[in-house]
DNA sequence: AATGAATGAGGGTTCATTCAT
DNA sequence: CATGAATGAACCCTCATTCAT
């Protein structure tokens, strides 16, 4: 019990102890809701302890915010790097570029789903204006870039990524039924009922790029 | 303390308890989140003791589920209302039907938001059915009258609906922000991440429905 | 663990359930320090579970305010009670009262030593002024036959019973001396740092009360 | 962040570190209580890192203790020093003369509120040893010096010194008032109730000395 | 000596739900 | 039906202390 571990002396070697715990936090997040993740597994699974894990995340939701942070950084910079490489890009291409790319990252459309509601309570204003500061950064930065592959107006791109973030979020619970809606979605008369994320998202970011094109 | 109040012998009056439930819970719930609302300040609202409330609604997500689908019908009724009334209908004039009710309706959307976080859980599988039933038919039925009204194809109104659900989900949540984020948002720099949920959602469906037309 | 006790509905049932936990709390606070009893263990002692002894008091603060009420009460009946009955009074009868009915009352003189430390956090403003009132009526009460006993000038009783409650709060401290302390003022030579509680009271009061007499 | 302070090799640059840290510990103990002092906060504010402070003091309880030594030792020369200057003494100058200086050392009579209470715990018998032989000894002196100044018999200072401890003890209890009972306290009925530390000492020491007095 | 990661015990409180009366 | 006791799971976070570096 007393087995301590090594120390993180230097920075790098706390920036690994933020890593495990956040690759941790996600682990758990993907099998179980956010609610059922507890900090003491968490911070087990990454190694430490209980009170470790505090000591560098000041908060559950501070925690699952900064994961959500780096989820969405790291997205943003997949959908930058696919959207500067050149060939002829059409909505549909784009739309499914967003589809598959989020369903590769579970995690991320999820945590978008508790954004507002759980992460940004119990987390000191300093890191909600760093989270926001980087989407407004990002948003500007690869909403320009839907601008041109979607031949957008100016200043629509980063209007448009929040109205996606919205359909995302929507979709995303729309199609994550838990397990007593789900049994009553199995039923065959049901069937308009039921909603597969990537599909429905790529449709509805189709139908949303044809009506935002000038 | 112990005077126990009129017995509900007659099936009116057993359906005026659970009106009284749900119009407390409604007047809570618009005063706060779900989770600040207390089954028994809910009972004491409605003039009753806490236990009595549980005979009328097996769980507190039994009880908002129930709400969430008067005030869904309630809604849909006034929607089918409207658009069956005659008079020239624009894609825009829908939309602005639908922003407009929801905007009076402040707690619907705010309960759809907690439909499949929430709700679902810890409901049995009867209720969740009767819901969706109610809900597949009034989509069918609001959404024929969609299809006219927008000129969509046969089958395409209902399909539209639940996305307009996604929108108004994603939408609510990001025009709710907690404190914290609301003080990060008040931020000059921070206006582009604003969302105003009447006039973003009049907008998102406006572009839904044009890229939804034939 | 499903064994649940008969209810208390009557008001006499409930009255006893709050009997039972409170001596569960005095029993514990006699072997060990406030901070050592747990609310569980003293729920359990009163064959209740947890939660239901947070229904009969709101706080662990609230409870021990409760038991100090009780006791102090309880306590100064008795005084009052000797101090009517008939004979003849001298300052150090009066003061051997004081310090024999003490002694005999563990529990009271050491949450008179808590009562501001602890008692008096995290209880509403109500309760503390139930306490006071109740203490400033007894106080009076007691203070008048003090007056009559120690021919003190009227009005100097109830002043004279707070100086008494600072003398106890003061000596029982010294008197208790945790584990260290206790084996360094074992030491032969540490003897004139020795405090005996009761003989201790005894002479300070006589010396307090020769101080007072007109 | 790693830059390591200046070590303390000399005997009487490590004596300096221990008067930093006294004095940061009571700097923050006259602001707040013994229990909301966190000893990062102190040692930081003496320029030190946390691990340093227990390299001075084994715990938090014996830092204070070494503080609680060194105010009492420094009030009691203080005393000794007017006690033995000339002039006439009157019982009631004496009492003065204690009131006076204690309120001008708060911290020194709040510490000795927590001593047996907080202090003596968690603190190594050596230490606690070494606080009680100085602690006799001063007695003694200062003790002998009040047999003078008040014609007491032999040996009765000291033993007079200890009850005035109690009363020290009890009074600055009766006279801090949590925030809800102030509250209460400030109510005009209460009046009976409140106890100004200085007024009130100084009136319980000359009741003590008359006492006293052969 | 200095540092600051690492540890982990520790516990009161809420509230949905149940069920004896 | 109504009531309101009774239940008990659930849980984050603080902070004194240790000790690897």
């Amino acid at each position: 019990m007393k087995v301590e571990r090594q120390r993180a002396r230097r920075d790098e070697d706390k920036e690994a102890r933020r890593r495990v715990l956040l690759d941790a936090a996600r682990a758990r997040f993907e099998r179980m809701s956010y609610g059922d993740v507890r900090m003491v597994d968490v911070a087990e699974d990454a190694g430490l302890a209980k009170g470790t894990a505090f000591f560098y995340f000041p908060t559950k939701e501070g925690l699952f915010l900064a994961l959500l942070e780096e989820l969405l950084a790291g997205w943003l910079n997949v959908l930058d790097g696919e959207l500067e490489a050149g060939g002829r890009w059409s909505p549909a291409r784009v739309a499914r570029l967003f589809a598959q790319t989020l369903v590769e990252r579970p995690a991320l459309s999820r945590l978008l789903t508790v954004l507002s509601t759980v992460l940004e309570h119990n987390v000191d204003e300093a890191q909600v204006l760093r989270f926001k500061q980087m989407l407004l950064e990002r948003l500007g930065r690869t909403g320009a870039l839907l601008e041109r592959r979607l031949d957008l107006l100016a200043g629509d791109g980063a209007r448009l990524l929040l109205r996606i973030d919205a359909v995302i979020i929507g979709l995303r619970q729309l199609a994550d039924a838990p397990p007593a809606a789900a049994a009553v979605l199995a039923r065959p008369e049901m069937e308009p009922l039921r909603v597969d994320f990537a599909r429905e998202l790529e449709i509805v970011l189709i139908m949303l790029f044809a009506g935002m094109s000038r």
